[in-house]
Formats: structure tokens, sequence, C-alpha cells
DNA sequence: TTTTGGGTAATTTGATCATATTTTTATCTA
DNA sequence: TAGATAAAAATATGATCAAATTACCCAAAA
């Protein structure tokens, strides 16, 4: 093994394996998620399991249900009003503050992202997709270097990725046009607010579409 | 050991005791926490005490300081900016959308800890000022019925409390008269607009008062 | 006969602890 | 000061116990 990867402790990489897992869609909304069962397809040990299931659980991505059991949390209306609430004041605030800190290679970054973004959507590779919209905007969002409101962001993203993944499954992501060129282009010429108001409409327009999901009759 | 309390696990117990003691000012900014250590303090095994400690540091309580070494976190200028930016959009929401949803039950125990909260400034117990502070803001928040936005708003004075507890204990709560009265009569009169507003000025003084602090030479 | 209901047994899963291993920090000597 | 060694603390595993769910069986009713 290369020496390069043996500083990160075990339970930091079942968390982020497991993390990533509900942020991209691999877990379904109300689907259980089992300790023993992730000792098992994860290859990992009790304890570092149960340390990454408690920080996915008190980030809002995993929900502890009464009888010790866990499953991915289904969103309602109503938690989908609050997130609507929360991510249209911190993320426009993010894009805000990383605006002036931009420098090339963040620049280059971005369209790059922007690139293979664009990619994903042309193959209808929605993991891909998905994968390549979180670049996007926590790429943009980490130049802001606030990172409470970053940490906020990420809670945010975890409670909304697995209802994301259901819609862009069940229309395509037909209904999901890209704003992102509306936002590298305020990023490239530098507007903060025109870059904030981009990002708000962004997200607008994700948010709309899980609305419109959930208040279909069909669960 | 009596039933009732047979229920609720160890980790959960300890989270919630190593909570309190970083929300209510026993732990202060930089301080260390070693899983040993608290495994001593709280009797706890260590399994418990880890889960605790990991769902604390996702939610800001603490910190990982690199060479795996826990610490409670000091709150630097640039911190507070974003604390203050959180704080004053999601806490005068969670008292807007509490506003209408009050009943007599939770009325009675608003004043009830408001009453609380005036014999702790009166007998100069800071800790009990801290709790009671607390309960007043959360016990408003709880009506509003957004687990989210609570979470949040938990996660915010996760990071805000032990600096608060310093101020307190330096300048005694001399800097900080009571916005409450003005919180409980706009929600006697039922105006959420207003009582999101008493809610902001209240918690724009506390922020003002640690800002003074942190700009102080004296570390 | 088929179906439904209740209840017990078996299995699965979570909670906790004791222990071994690794890493970091502190100490001591050259 | 540097390097080696000892002590302390964190990481990770596996075992054990307790709780919950599931599977299964038998009896009674349709």
């Amino acid at each position: 093994m290369p020496e390069s990867a043996r500083k990160i402790p075990i339970h930091e990489l079942t968390y982020e394996r497991l993390r990533d897992m509900v942020l991209f869609g691999e877990l379904e909304p109300g689907q259980p998620v089992t300790i023993q069962g992730l000792i098992v397809d994860l290859g990992a040990g009790m304890t570092p399991v149960r340390e990454a299931i408690r920080r996915l659980c008190s980030q809002g991505a995993l929900e502890l249900q009464g009888n010790r059991r866990i499953c991915v949390p289904k969103l309602t209306l109503e938690a989908l009003d609050q997130l609507a609430f929360a991510r249209l004041k911190i993320e426009p605030q993010l894009a805000l503050m990383a605006c002036t800190r931009l420098n090339d290679t963040s620049m280059i970054s971005l369209q790059e992202i922007d690139r293979r973004l664009d990619q994903a959507i042309a193959l209808d590779d929605v993991q891909g997709y998905l994968m390549q919209n979180y670049q996007f905007h926590f790429t943009l969002y980490r130049a802001a270097a606030a990172p409470i409101l970053l940490d906020m962001a990420q809670s945010l993203w975890l409670r909304f990725g697995p209802s994301l993944r259901v819609v862009c499954g069940r229309y395509g992501r037909g209904g999901l046009p890209d704003r992102h060129h509306d936002v590298l282009r305020a990023a490239r010429e530098g507007d903060p607010a025109v870059l904030a108001e981009a990002i708000g409409a962004d997200l607008l327009q994700g948010i709309d579409q899980v609305r419109l999901a959930l208040e279909e009759p069909n669960a």
C-alpha cells in the first residue's frame, strides 16, 4: 500500500463513502440502513461504521426511527419548505462571498466541471450529473472561505440529495436545463450580486422540480 | 433503577450531557477534550463516548485538530461573522413560524422561563442565565414545528455557546439587558413580523457583545 | 379446505465493553 | 539539539448481551 493514503482513519473513509452514497442517490429515501449491512458492504469494523452513521444522523442525512432503526429520510413538503428557505439564504451568500476570491485556478476548475456536467447530461448519466452538479456548487462555495456556512450548505445538500436523484430518475434530467452558464458568466465578470442571484435561480429550479414530484399523488 | 429511564441508550445520554457542557459554558473555548478523560468524568464506556464526540464534531461543537486531538473551538472574528449572518436569517424565521402556533401552554412556559431568567440575573448566576436563555429561545423555536431549521439553530448555538459564557464571565451580564420582554409582548399580541424583529434585536445584542470581546487585544 | 389470528421460537440487529494495535506526545540520554 | 525510548491516547476488532423483527406453527372461524 502506498504511504500516501496511510493517514486517513477508517472511520473517516467510511463516513465519506456513506456520505457520497446519500449525496449521489445510491440510497433511496425511506431505505433502511443497518450497521450490520454496512459492515459487510463496506468491509469495515463496527466502530467506524457506527461513528460514520452518528455523524450523518446529526447532519440530517440519516434518520433514527425510535426503535433504533436507521433509514434515509423521506422528504415531506414541510421539510422541503424549510430546506428551500435555508438554501436560498445560505448558498447565495456563499456565492457572494466567493465571488471576489475566485482566482484563475478555481475559475478553470469551474469551467472544467461545467464541461463534464454537460457531458453527463448528454450521456443521460444521472449519477454523473449529480456528482458534477455537487462539485460545481461546492467548488464555488469553498472559495468563500467560510467553513461554518459551508458546513450548513453541506448538511442541506445531504437532506436534499436523495430526493433529487428520485426526480432525475423519474423524468430524466429534462426539466433541469442549465443555469450554470449564467453562474459562470457572472463569476467571470466578478459581480457578486449577479452571481448570488444566478445561484439562487439555479437552486430554485431544482427545488421546484422536487416540489412538483412531492405534490404528485403517486408516492 | 426506575423502569422509566431504561429506554434511552447510554450514547444518547452521553451526547446530551456533553452537549450541555458545551452549550452552558462548562468547557472553555480552546479547551482540549479527550476520549479517555470523558470516559472517566462521565463514567461511560468508550463506544458511547466516541459516538457522542463524533456527533458534536459534525455539529461544530467540537473540533478535530488534525493530529486526532479534539478541542472546543475558539471563535474567530470571521467565524463570528458567519454565525451572525446565519443566526439572523434562521432564528427570526423560526420565531415568525412559531408565532401563529403558540398556545396557552407554551406561552405560560415562556413566561415561567422568563421569570427564572430574571431571577438568575438578579442572583448573578451566569450558568443559570445561559440555561434559561437557551430554554427561552428554544421553547419558542420548537413551537415552529420546523425540525430542520431547529437543527440548524441548535448547531449555531453550539458554536456560539462557549464564547457567550466567556463574555458573561468577564463583564457579568451587565451589558445584556433583557430584550425578552419585547419578545413576550410581541408573542402575546400574535404579530409574527414584530416577534421576528424582536428576536433579531435580541440576537444582535449578544453577537455584538461577543464581537467586542473578540476585538479586544487580550485573548 | 382456506384463511386469519395469536403467540412462541429463531434470527437478525443494535448496544456496550474489553482488548489489541497503532499513533502521537513526552521524557530521557548522549 | 537530536535521537531513542517510554507513556498516553486514539483507532479498530471482536465478543457478549439485549432488544427487536421475522418466521413459523397451530388453532379457530369462514
